[in-house]
RNA sequence: GCCGGUGUGGCGGAAUGGCAGACGCGGAGCACUCAAAAUGCUCUGUCCGAAAGGGCGUGUGGGUUCGAGUCCCACCACCGGUACCA
């Protein structure tokens, strides 16, 4: 039984004989022959699980955040295979994109040479890294192949009416000559190149994704506990619902009425001026129909809100400008007169354009008030007693109400017009009518109630999402599959022409200039009218690649499939993904894309979710001198030189030890000699054993054995709570402990040593894949480590018999007594009383109060 | 401004309300070695003390509790998101 292998006696003294090259040689190559990773198939019967990494975009080399995000995508996938699910962990490249372009452009490349030259450059360095991917499965979202199923997205939004054309100012990046979403216009400045976003109008498509505001909002509840808090707090914030009423008001000498939007309508009655964006059509209409005078300054005032950038614009002390435009709106409460101004303050791509301006109750309005010398009227009197919504009436001896009044004085030390601060908070109704002495949520119910039944308002919700805007005038992306007819018409390719291919590089002018390179291309420009046969032109734009992200983790399931986008049925195995894995600058922009593009595919029938993610994890970014790593900061570690010196193992374990997933991790902070030292001493465990894999565990160390199992126990629930660096902690622990078995305690052959090395490589293929088959190699089985299944902890073990207790005396540890684990309070107190130390501490004071919690505590009070 | 998060040794970080600082980096010392590397061992929050032992310690100030890094209140600092969104 006891029948040992041949002790290797010529271990080379360095590293105690751990070559980390050879070993990641050795089994890369296995790897790639054997392909282990891939994803079972239909006669598959074990549960499923989606694992996926946010795809890399392909620019440069990958740098050290990719080597952060992938091994803890690893550590998933390897995981998950260990509790015997059947995983999906598929790899691809988001490969359309401005830095192809740019890259052309500056240096002559052909955009396609320059993507499909970095990808295989990234192939590789994931095959370097041990990266446990279902190699069969890839795709890039610039093939054609893929590409198609954009369009086939896109053709399916406008079908539905989600996909339509606008004029509207737009975020125009002056550098990158292109227009932005909104989403990507970071203070002002464009997100790619930091150039400041100057407003354009535009006719551009869009995506209708503010029709799904309030499920893309309300679902998020259900992703409560499985998103981090963080991303759902930001996804609420950018949805940015506001609950209040529309309310309609007569403009003096207009056909129509101008409809406003407000979330406090209860204040209707202190309006006292109105406001126009002066970017509005109606603004442009309003100014048409005054003097000739107005009409100078409004066009002056115009021109110079458009010189302005996004920057000053959102300037929020900036003073407050604007122009009276002679004309007058209806209040439709009480039939007053309110002098309408354009000012820059209101936005056009919001609510309705227009605002009732209340300046008692509203900053900016305020603001405006005071700086063109406009009349403040309070009608909330916010020094009035108000609990909650219920205003507090106290009743006189008779049981009659007391009308608490206003109090004039301490009104007038509050009056906005003069203290220059607006009124938002509490308070009670007053001068306005019927409203008087009802709380804001209460008058906010009532007026909404009255000018419902007057027609001239309803309650109505809006939002600080806006339509998602799509085309790019850019060449290295989607071609949007639309054509323009002679006579004005828009219609969609027809199918049968799809995919609609880029055209060849070659004699087009990428360069950018504020209009698409591919209108440039005459000859694949030019088409025909499907209707009438009639020439006409295709759509020079293509499309933000946020769309080609928003459904390719459908696209992986089947990435080689000519008929359609994904199989319905495959869907309905597979998705959604379990878990979802990249970095937090994806919290608004993909992920709600994403969110959205499933949703419609799931009114479509497509699908039988409406989320696309599961569980999301984000991990925090590696830094480099305190700030983000970045090429043209210069402070950039490649992530293939960063595993020439220490092997991809020490790389995997140093950063899954640095610190928390979610946090940032400073690269100098991070210890792959560390890594490389702990990887050795593991591999040296295991090449220590000198036992037969048949050994009998039960006659092993106990202690050994305890620390085992009791690892084997807690790993899954660590790595769940995605405690990655923890679970490495305890791998040290153990591996610390065997070694200590081996050297000084129960020797080589013990079987708890190897029962501790197998446990050890079977935990330590989800940080380090290399070493790990290694050593289950060494340990005298076949490969691969990566597909054993997790080794059950024996219950027995992982009860303690002796614990130690605390004793505590008024709050501070005084003694640590070793008791058995089922003692009983009565016992543990009396031996708590017998110590020598808790004596001394007590001596000359009586105990007043003893808590015993048994096995852990007893804590004596004496005063 | 509004919303959210985080403050623990020289550093990265551990800690279901129950021995704060696991594990590692760095540092000091020792063993092995002709020597170095590698490896192994010991120590390493701070103050008083020769030691035994004790005082103080999780951003600050309060509170709840037998007991608080952990829960509650206020404040400070830093980080992130968002910002004329009516």
């Amino acid at each position: 039984m006891s029948q040992t292998l041949p002790p290797d006696t010529t271990a080379p003294a360095d590293g105690g004989g751990y070559d980390a090259y050879a070993i990641q040689e050795k089994w890369q190559t296995r790897w790639a022959d054997a392909d282990p990773f891939r994803a079972g198939g239909a006669d598959d019967k074990r549960p499923r699980k989606y694992v996926l990494g946010m795809f890399p975009y392909p620019s440069g080399d990958l740098h050290m955040g990719h080597a952060e995000s992938y091994a803890y995508v690893d550590v998933v996938a390897r995981f998950w295979r260990h509790r015997g699910y059947n995983v999906l962990n598929p790899i691809g490249w988001d490969s359309f994109g401005l830095p192809a372009e740019n890259a052309a452009i500056q240096r002559g490349a052909d955009p396609r040479e320059w993507t499909y030259a970095n990808i295989e450059q990234h192939k590789k360095s994931f095959r370097a890294y041990g990266s446990s991917y279902d190699w069969s499965r890839i795709l890039h979202t610039s093939d054609p192949e893929y590409y198609r199923w954009n369009q086939w997205l896109f053709q399916l939004l406008y079908e539905r009416g989600l996909a339509y054309r606008k004029e509207s100012p737009v975020n125009w990046c002056p550098n990158d000559q292109t227009v932005l979403a909104n989403e990507q216009v970071v203070d002002g400045r464009c997100e790619r190149c930091g150039a400041e976003v100057v407003k354009k109008k535009l006719t551009q498509w869009y995506f209708k994704i503010t029709d799904y505001a309030d499920r893309l909002l309300d679902d998020l509840n259900q992703l409560e506990g499985f998103w981090p808090q963080k991303v759902i707090r930001m996804q609420r914030n950018w949805i940015g619902r506001s609950v209040g009423a529309d309310i309609d008001f007569e403009i003096e000498g207009h056909h129509e009425k101008v409809t406003v939007f407000s979330t406090r309508p209860d204040t209707l009655y202190g309006a006292t001026f109105f406001v126009v964006a002066p970017d509005s059509d109606l603004a442009s209409e309003l100014a048409a129909g005054s003097s000739a005078e107005v009409r100078l300054r409004f066009q002056d005032y115009l021109a110079s809100v458009g010189r302005s950038s996004e920057i000053e614009r959102q300037s929020t002390d900036r003073p407050k400008t604007g122009v009276f435009l002679e004309r007058y709106a209806v209040n439709p409460i009480n039939g007053e007169r309110l002098p309408i101004w354009a000012a820059d303050y209101v936005l056009a791509d919001y609510g309705h354009g227009a605002v009732m301006a209340v300046p008692a109750h509203d900053q900016r309005d305020l603001d405006f008030a005071r700086a063109f010398d406009l009349p403040v009227r309070v009608v909330v009197d916010t020094t009035a007693p108000i609990t909650g919504a219920i205003p507090i009436i106290e009743l006189d001896e008779n049981g009659e109400p007391i009308d608490p009044g206003t109090d004039e004085s301490s009104l007038s030390e509050i009056d906005p017009a003069r203290t220059g601060i607006a009124l938002t908070g509490e308070g009670r109704m007053i001068n306005s009518g019927s409203l008087d002495g009802l709380s804001k949520r209460n008058a906010i119910a009532r007026i909404t109630e009255q000018l419902a039944a007057a027609g001239t308002g309803r309650a109505s919700k809006s939002y600080r999402l806006r339509d998602w805007l799509i085309s790019r005038q850019r060449f290295w992306g989607t071609p949007i599959p639309m054509i323009h007819t002679e006579d004005g018409r828009i219609a969609p390719v027809p199918v049968d022409q799809l995919p609609l291919i880029l055209p060849d590089v070659e004699g087009l002018d990428l360069t950018p200039k504020g209009t698409s390179p591919l209108g440039g291309a005459t000859e694949w420009m030019a088409t025909t009218d499907p209707d009438t046969g009639a020439p006409a032109l295709r759509d020079p734009d293509t499309m933000d690649t946020f769309v080609d992200s928003s459904w390719y983790f459908l696209r992986f399931l089947a990435p080689g499939d000519a008929t359609e986008a994904f199989p319905t049925a495959e869907a309905a195995k597979w998705a959604p993904v379990d878990s979802y894995i990249g970095g937090v600058e994806h919290a608004i922009l993909h992920l709600l894309y994403a969110r959205f593009i499933t949703k419609v595919l799931f009114d479509i029938g497509l699908i039988d979710f409406t989320e696309p993610f599961s569980t999301l994890v984000n991990q925090g970014m590696v830094l480099l001198a305190g700030s983000k790593m970045s090429k043209s900061k210069g402070n950039l570690i490649e992530f293939a030189s960063s595993m020439l010196d220490p092997g991809a193992d020490a790389v995997r374990v140093a950063i899954a030890f640095a610190g928390p997933v979610e946090d940032d991790i400073n690269w100098e902070d991070v210890s792959t000699t560390g890594a490389q030292k702990f990887l050795a001493r593991a591999w040296r465990v295991a090449h220590d054993v000198s036992s037969h894999p048949d050994v009998v565990w039960a006659e092993g160390d106990q202690a050994l054995r305890r620390l085992t199992h009791r690892l084997l126990a807690d790993a899954p629930n660590l790595v769940e709570q995605t405690k990655f660096n923890v679970v490495v902690a305890r791998l040290m622990e153990l591996v610390n402990a065997t070694r200590k078995a081996i050297d000084s305690g129960a020797g080589p052959a013990d079987p708890a040593v190897r029962e501790a090395a197998e446990a050890t490589a079977m935990i330590l293929d989800l940080f380090a894949p290399h070493t790990a088959e290694e050593m289950w190699e060494m340990l005298g089985y076949e490969p691969f480590v990566g597909l054993v299944p997790w080794r059950q902890p024996d219950a027995t073990l992982l009860v303690e018999d002796s614990v130690t207790a605390v004793v505590q005396i008024d709050g501070k540890v005084r003694a640590t007594l070793d008791v058995p684990a089922r003692i009983d309070p009565k016992e543990l107190e009396s031996i708590a009383r017998a110590d020598a130390r808790v004596q001394r501490a007590l001596a000359g004071r009586d105990v007043t109060r003893a808590i015993v919690r048994p096995p852990k505590v007893v804590s004596f009070s004496t005063h």
